[in-house]
This record gives structure tokens, sequence and C-alpha cells, in this order.
DNA sequence: AAAATAGTGTCTATGAGACACTATAGT
DNA sequence: ACTATAGTGTCTCATAGACACTATTTT
């Protein structure tokens, strides 16, 4: 509407003639940061590599972005091929794009974090290529910084930037806990307000008022009570509730 | 530590040989979303594009990441040569990746949003290159979407998705507004309260209450008064205060 | 003096934490 | 009956909003 009318010929041979090899051009990638939930802790699933550089170091899942795809479609890809996980929460964290931080070539990464329950990632301890190591987060609050993994042997030396990644989606969830629905996407499908509470207090490492936590979240609307109760737990079983899909909102 | 020891030379002959072309890799760019305050309005700031794809229409300034250069490296350079900014606030803010979102080729591109005192955008209207425009956020709340740019002569069309992108600024600064010190960097280096209260009251589009906004401010720690009062006003002179630099938490 | 905004003190409403109490399961 | 946890009712404290009031500038 500004300019005189848009010669659309031109504008087509320029695109039939646009090379893109005209530059170099960085590579780029994407990572996915996926925590689970076990035991008061926070569990991070980290694979193998096999080839250089840090061949033999543990990872976060990862790939190239192909040129048909999204960059959720290739974190969900990645997921899928690296770790056997699919249909889970995921959501984009940050853009990784440090000069140095691949020694091959310059490799931007745009990395993602998952949450899954720890229902799918049990028995990963035991498989030699896909690993799940406990995260120990050495900092409170907001100060930030990357995060230390515990194995099976001692702590895991993670390659690339990976345990900045780690660190920042940490911080990415604490942030979120309690205006996004994120403690949900740790539990199974039916859970007590209890599970939740412990979900709310391993992100955010510290204990949390038991009478104020339930009011916050049945007043909240996003739970549902489904009017069963807990089986095979040796006191008075509670209720179990499920998560109020945000199509109600 | 696990596995056999890495032998060095392998590696080094490995990322001699490694060769970035073998792929089909995607372009990567930087766009800056630009905004700042005036009149009880937001407004970013474009340039228009010579061209193809979108020639003649508004965009964000942007540009190809080069291999030397880290990610905001690439969009301070950006905003200074397309724009005359320089040492403003910047900050990631998502990268937006679709397939189909240039048509020119697979071009990735990982916004960062900006925010400027108006003083530094001032007689930019008049410029035919570089443009200030008003953004107009047609939504409340969270939900979400792009915005419309309303220029001199009725809407400015926006290339490629670039009203997504700043839709997305304009939401992420509403909700980083109470908890961190997004409004001092609209404002110059000295200001009233009431000049911070319309800041923030212009960000959320909606009135707050005095008394609470003065008491909070003040609360945080995050403001000093400097001694000295406004002038030529036309009635009683305010307090100016400055940011107190982060050093200090 | 009038007008306008800056700034203070106090009351009230709301929501979180603390605590006491009752309810219901297994052993 | 005893123990452990679920779940409820009530009090208190901290914080935001409402409102009344005083203070200080220009016209």
């Amino acid at each position: 509407m500004d300019e005189r009318q848009d010669p659309h010929q031109e504008e087509r041979q320029f695109l039939a003639g646009y090379d893109p090899s005209q530059f170099d051009r960085p590579s780029l990638a994407v990572d996915v940061a996926t925590l689970s939930l076990s035991q008061g802790h926070l569990w991070a699933l980290v694979v193998k590599r096999h080839a250089h550089p840090f061949k033999g170091h543990w990872a976060l899942p990862g790939g190239f972005v192909r040129m048909d795809e999204s960059l959720e479609e290739a974190a969900e890809r990645v997921l899928g091929d690296k770790a056997g996980l699919s249909g889970v929460f995921l959501e984009q964290l940050y853009t990784f794009g440090d000069p140095d931080r691949d020694p091959r070539t310059r490799i931007i990464t745009v990395a993602y974090y998952a949450l899954v329950d720890w229902g799918r990632l049990e028995g990963r301890q035991a498989d030699r290529e896909a690993l799940v190591a406990r995260v120990h987060v050495p900092w409170k609050g907001e100060t930030g910084g990357p995060v230390d993994l515990a194995g099976p042997g001692g702590a895991l030396p993670l390659a690339f930037d990976h345990a900045d990644i780690l660190g920042m989606a940490v911080k990415r969830i604490r942030g979120k806990l309690d205006y996004a629905p994120i403690g949900f996407q740790l539990l199974p499908s039916r859970f007590t307000l209890r599970q939740l509470q412990e979900v709310h207090e391993t992100i955010l490492d510290s204990p949390l008022n038991k009478d104020s936590f339930r009011r916050r979240m049945l007043a909240s609307g996003l739970l549902v009570a489904t009017g069963d109760r807990e089986q095979d737990v040796d006191h008075r079983p509670a209720e179990l509730y499920r998560f109020a899909r945000r199509s109600a909102i």
C-alpha cells in the first residue's frame, strides 16, 4: 500500500535465483533437557556420545535441524530417536550460540526442555546408552548456573555447554511453577495432593505449607476430583485428582 | 573417567577433517524488536526493506549471524547498523523457526527485544528509512497474538512473522514487569515515581493504585532518591529517583 | 487564594501461614 | 486401641487497595 505496485515478476526471479550457500553459515541443532522427578530429587535424561567431539561423555539428546521440519518437530524427533520418548510436554527454553561452544564448527543450538512422569523413565538407570542421572542444583533462588549430574559411579562429565542448559531448565520450571501448570506434567494422570506438593517442594527445593498449598491448588480450578482414592497405603487413603485440561480456561 | 583414555590424536584428526557443508542447513538470523514508550502508548522501531522479499514493507531490524560473533553480538550489531542504537537493554526473546516463515529458503531467526528511553528515538517518526510506529496490542491478559502497527498513513504491513515477534515481546515484558527491573529501561536515568507508574500502566494496559505502587517500588530497594526534584512543572515538583544498579543485590 | 500533584497515615479486605481438631485407613 | 496421614475450621499476620489528610509548587 506504500510505494508503487510491487513487480511480482521481479520478485519471482529474485527468489528463483537465490543461492543460500553464498554465505558461510552456522549450523543449527536442537538439544532437549528432559527432567523427571523421583524420591524427592530431580533427574535428567542423558545419552552417551559415540562420536567426536566429547566421545564417551554424556550429553543431552540432540541433533541437527532438518530443512523441512519446525524446531519443535526436530526436538520431538530427537527425543523419540535418542530416548524413545514421544508425546511428552515440550517447550522451547533458550538458544545457545557462543562461537566456541562446539569445537567442530559454529553450531547454534535451540534448547528445549521436556517434563515426563517418572514411570516413563524407570529402568533407564541400568541402560548403558540412555542414562537417567540425578541433577544436583548447587544454588538456591535466582542466581542460576550450571548443574552437576550424579551418575552411578560419581559425577558425570557433561559434553558441550549442556550443564548450562540443564541449569537454565531447572531455573525455568522454578520460575513457571506457580503460574503455569508445570507440576502436573511430572505426575501420572491421577495423583494425590500430597504427591503434587512433593513435586513442588522438589522443584523449589524448599518445604511448603500444607494447608496453604491445598487451598491454592483447589482454588486454582486446575484440579478435578475423581471421586476415587489411592490404594494400598498404610494410612488413610487420599483422594485422587486429575489435571483439568486447559480447554476449560 | 569412564571408558578407555581418549585418543586425542584421533579426535584432532576428526576435527581437522570435519566438513560442515556436507549437510543442507537452515540459515540463521537475528531480529530485534525495539520497544519504547511515549504518550501512554508503546512504540516499536521498524525499518523499510529495500530488497526482496517483502520489498517496501516494514520489518524489524535484523540480519544474518556471522561465523565469529555470538547471538547477542549479532543483535547489537544489527541494532547499531540498521537503527543507529547502541548500549541499550537487550535480551533474548524466542527463536522462530517455522519452515515457511521466509519465502527465500529456510531461515531461522533468534529474536531479541530491546527497551529504550523515548528520548533516543525522538525524531525518527519523520525518517523515511527507520520509522517508529505505535504498537497496538489487540489483546488483554495472557492470550497473546500478533500486534498491529499504526503508521502515519494507517496500518503498517509488517514483513515475515514480525507481528508475532512483536506480540511476544509485549507479552514478555508484561510478564517480567513485576519481578524484573524492566520499567527503568524505558525511562531516562532520573525519573519520578509518577513517570514509572505510567510506564507500568502503559505496559500492562490497566490503571494501578498509586499508594500501593509507591510502597511496592520504594520497598523493592531498586530505587535510590537523588535529593533533586523535577523542574518546570506547574504543580508541586516530585523527587527524582534513579535505578539502583543490581550490583547492590 | 486556587489549582494541581506530591507524599503520609490509617483503616480494611484478602490471602498465606500456624495450629488445633476431626476423619479414615492399616496394623 | 494405636499410628499415620487426609482433610477442615479458625486465628493471626503480612500486604494491597481505599481514603483522608497534609505539603509544596505555579498561576
